[in-house]
DNA sequence: AGAATAACGTGATATTATTCACAACATACT
DNA sequence: AGTATGTTGTGAATAATATCACGTTATTCT
């Protein structure tokens, strides 16, 4: 490749990527609520908890700049992170597990802000096949390979019972898909080429309760001082 | 190999901290499999796809040792971090809103692993009060203040459709919540005492879509080389 | 128009996190 | 028992990230 520079501009660090997804998921509320034309970095701080100096650092990663008195057109600074994380770009995606988790995922509405869509929603158990989850109807394991081939599915969420988790992930890596949106607590054994995305919600609670203990923590010595 | 500093002061780095979380979800899963006593510190880099200096050096903030040779006791090391996160003092939780996602988390089973048990879930659609999910009956949001001070409920997962998050939120906050465990995408408004762990999920779908493209990049430099 | 103001942009500096390198040591082997 | 081996534990070096400090600039005010 002959421009060493464009690539330059598309590189950030990791930490300013994961606030880049933030910024993302704010701005789009906001071009949602139609309230403001203009966003101040404070604001932003102020709202993720982080400091106007981090968001403008991480905003000269990119090509849209704000004004002195006046802050970034959200409008702009929201087609920039779209176009970054290749929204426009529609990803089909699959759902392997139609319980309540896996429906939740099939019904949820902002898959379009970020580029994506859940073409197809699969279940082991023959009770579940052919029931409406949404406007999917669910269909059993074996029609995966089809549904993957015809609509070149590459991200799967699996939503099954954790002692199920491993085996449904043998599976799609046979049937060659690129990427595992986990939604078990399990660690996934799979081919370094695969990419695995685990959200194991416990590790909120575990946050959650470790605050807890602080803000305790410093109530009582507070009232000891 | 010595070790005779105080570890008294549980203060570990933040990165730390987080690493901590998944190495305990993976010693609960180990210890529930019980298929092995000791765990080198070259496995669970390799699950985590960390370094495993990365993990010995984490562990080095605790007071379990490892052995040369052998590796790190499972049950000794989980019983520590059981400790650390203070697992044992259960912490009674409700759910707002008994929708899929609502429900799903009601029936999930591992919260008895970190220490948290759901006690209530609310809805504001009368249709869906009265209702079971799981063992829980489906109550009105007008007995939350009730729950909250008979069960001492300090954290809410708030389950709602996006365009009443803050609305619930603002409830909460007025019934003396300390913590909101928010799975809708919107950024809350609390006052700065109340704790908010965001689950928006969409980030980790960022992320796929961003690796997936990454890779396509790399494959296609490899063959231009 | 010129001055005052408030917010941006960013190089320099400080802080935090990761990796390296190797001594210490438990186990297995001869 | 002594030696070889492989893994731990951690201070030191390096790398990544966040904060500071301040020059620059668009807007508002007089």
């Amino acid at each position: 490749m002959k421009s060493e520079k464009s690539k330059e501009i598309l590189k950030f660090p990791k930490a300013t990527f994961e606030r880049l997804k933030q910024y993302h998921a704010l701005l789009t509320q906001l071009e949602i609520e139609q309230k403001q034309r203009y966003i101040l970095s404070e604001e932003i701080a102020e709202m993720l908890k982080i400091t106007p100096e981090q968001v403008r650092k991480d905003f000269s990663y990119l090509k849209t700049s704000g004004k002195p008195k006046v802050g970034y057109n959200i409008s702009e600074l929201l087609a920039e992170l779209d176009e970054l994380f290749g929204i426009k770009a529609n990803d089909n995606i699959i759902i392997v597990g139609a319980g309540n988790l896996g429906s939740a995922l099939a019904n949820y509405k902002g898959f379009q802000n970020i580029g994506a869509r859940v073409v197809a929603i699969f279940d082991k158990d023959q009770e579940k096949v052919g029931k409406m989850v949404g406007e999917l109807m669910v269909l059993p394991l074996k029609d995966i390979p089809r549904v993957v081939r015809r609509f070149h599915v590459r991200t799967v969420a699996i939503c099954v019972p954790e002692d199920a988790a491993q085996q449904v992930a043998d599976l799609l890596v046979a049937y060659g898909i690129k990427a595992i949106w986990n939604f078990s607590t399990r660690i996934l054994d799979v081919p370094n080429d695969v990419i695995v995305q685990n959200e194991d919600i416990t590790r909120g609670l575990l946050s959650i309760k470790h605050m807890l203990a602080e803000s305790e923590k410093r109530k009582y010595e507070n009232s000891e001082v």
